[in-house]
Formats: C-alpha cells, sequence, structure tokens
DNA sequence: CTTACCATGTAAGGCGTTACATGATTCA
DNA sequence: TGAATCATGTAACGCCTTACATGGTAAG
C-alpha cells in the first residue's frame, strides 16, 4: 500500500507560492483547483497538523484580536518532498462522470429525461466555461510576471478547451437524440 | 447521509440489458465504461449480494462441469429503481487529473520535467482515442437495431470529442513550454 | 506442466466527505 | 440583532481499492 493520498502534495504546492492558512487554502482549491481537484476542511486540517508533525510544514500563530489564525510554512524538506513528486509519472487521471452513466443506461430511460439530463449538463458547462474564461483573462495579462502564471494558465486553457468540446458534444447528443 | 453510492445502479443498469455474471460484469465495466466509470470485484461480488438480499436482483447457479457461476437477473422491482435513479438530477461529474495537479504546481519543477508529463500524457491519450474510434466504428453500423447501442455510441462521441480537445491542449501546452 | 485466464469472494485499511462543535467579526 | 462569513478543528462513517484466498479450465 503505498503513499497514494494526494491532498499533502496539493498542500505542499499551494505552500510553495507563499505561506497560507488552512481556511485559505480552502479557499483556492475551490476557486482555481476545482476544475480537477477538490479538497474539504476534513482532509486540509488533519492533513497540515501531519505535515508539521513530519517537519514539511511549519505553524505560525497569526491571530488578529480574537480571531484564531495560523500560517503554514513550507520548509525545506518539504519542498524537496514536492519537488520529489513532480518528476514522480503521472499515476491517474480520472473522469467520473455521473451524466455519461445516465446517458449510457438511457434506453431504460425515456428520451425526454435523457434530453434533460443533457440540457442540464451543457448549462452548467456553459457557466463553468465563462468563469474560466473570466479567469483566463485576469491570468493573460500577469502571465510573465510570475512563472507560476503561466502554469495557472496552462490548465485554464486545458479547461476550456475540454469544456469547449463538451459544448460541442452536447448539441450533437441533443441532434441526435431529436432524431 | 443520503445514499451516495452508485455501484448498485451501475450492476442495476448492467443487468437491464441482460443476466450476467460478476466476472462478466467487471470486464464489461473495464472495456465499455473505463472511460467514465470504473469498479472492482471488492465492490462488485459484496454489492450483488446485497441487491439480492433486496430483491433488486435474483441469482441463478449456472455452473458448468465444476467451473463455478453465477448469473443474476434483474427483478422488476430493480427495474423499478433504476428508472426512478435514471430521472434524478446528476449529483456529481468529476474530473480529477493528476497530470493538471502537476502542472499547476509546474512552476517548482524544470521545464523539461512538464514536458515529460505532457508528453506522456498525450501519448495515453492518443492510445485511448484510437481505442475509442474503433469501438465507435464498431456500434457505428449496429446502432439502429438495439435502442441501447445509440446511447453507448453517445458515450462513445464524448469520450472522441474530450480527447481531441485534450490532444490539442497538449499541441498548445508543449508549444508554449518551449517559448 | 505451467502460464494465463475464468470465476467468486473476504478482510484490512486508507481516504475523504459530511456533520457537528465552537466562537469571533462584519455588515445590513 | 441576526445573518453571513471568517476560522479551526474532530468524529463518524461510508465507500472503495488492494491484497489475499481458493480452485477450475484451456492452451502451448
Amino acid at each position: 500500500m503505498a503513499n497514494k493520498r494526494k491532498i499533502d502534495v496539493v498542500l505542499l504546492g499551494i505552500l510553495s507560492h507563499e505561506p497560507t492558512t488552512g481556511y485559505e487554502i480552502k479557499q483556492q482549491i475551490d476557486s482555481k483547483l476545482n476544475y480537477f481537484w477538490g479538497a474539504s476542511y476534513g482532509s486540509i486540517y488533519p492533513a497540515l497538523s501531519q505535515l508539521e508533525r513530519d517537519g514539511l510544514v511549519t505553524k505560525e500563530d497569526i491571530s488578529t484580536n480574537g480571531r484564531e489564525k495560523i500560517a503554514y510554512t513550507i520548509t525545506d524538506a518539504g519542498r524537496r518532498r514536492l519537488h520529489e513528486w513532480l518528476t514522480l509519472p503521472i499515476e491517474k487521471d480520472e473522469l467520473r462522470y455521473e451524466t455519461l452513466l445516465k446517458i449510457y443506461f438511457g434506453a431504460e430511460a425515456e428520451p425526454e429525461e435523457i434530453l434533460r439530463h443533457i440540457e442540464a449538463f451543457e448549462k452548467k458547462v456553459r457557466r463553468d466555461l465563462e468563469n474560466m474564461r473570466q479567469f483566463e483573462a485576469s491570468l493573460e495579462p500577469v502571465r510573465h510576471m510570475e512563472k507560476a502564471h503561466e502554469y495557472y494558465l496552462m490548465t485554464v486553457r486545458f479547461g476550456i478547451y475540454t469544456y469547449e468540446a463538451h459544448i460541442k458534444w452536447c448539441e450533437e447528443a441533443k441532434r441526435r437524440l431529436c432524431h
């Protein structure tokens, strides 16, 4: 049973940029990585404690007037661990779409039901695509200011390409459903 | 804690087509649903037993000369359960690509490392795309013979569109990495 | 005669979400 | 003053994979 859990490197990756609190990490994941990764407080906070025990990050109390706040900073050992993982081959890229599951079994449902699922899917994809284009627009002007921006942009471009493909598929699928 | 587990409906969906054994179900998932869904024996066999206890499937011993074999057949109650789920809104479509995670943190690695990951990713996608095109070619001529084929084809088309987009992205990403 | 595949199943354990618990601050 | 948000954390529990256990058959 090798180390399959990715939460540690996700945290180290985010902390490699700058010291951050658990709460902010969660926000970053939800707003910037959400297209291809997710995490909950229930996994973030315990993992941060673990990383500290292992000496991969250090914690610092930065509470301001009663508002509890803990900033975590990556250590040299943590950065080494991150770099190490970065060189390892990719283990798993996974796409798990309940929408496709329902469509695959579509013969058991009314075509109108399937159409509804496709339309709901399309709506969601269009909304997400719009957000990504905005994220892209905000990164484009600053892409040369920090090396990291260039890479963030690459993942955003991936999302845009993929979502555009999803929408094209929706249009074809709707046409096919209506013969 | 609502019923989040999807394995039951996956099994019911596959059994809705025809009676099948656990082993064959696993094969079907690995060969036809693998692009958007997965399951292991460790989840399939216990779930099958559970479905039988709940009266959603029936089991029948079809062993042939010492080779143990159990075929499961969906019941009316099972079919009803499947139809019910099919009308429910989609709960989650999730894409979780470790490749994108490594690229997102790419600023911490050498560009050559990232390039390697992209090339490995591209290679895998091209291989999978080729498989899907073959699956498509085998379904195309029989698509009107069974209603289910039409739906299988739709999910394959989804994979093709998506993988084509991935490859286009790979080409752009490689260009960007080399300035 | 051994390798690959057919075939069913269990046990252990990891991973991660959900729900809960707590309390401060900001803003309408 | 009440709702939303900031902020940290724990406990329970569900789900699934991995590894193990077992044994038969087909093909070279």
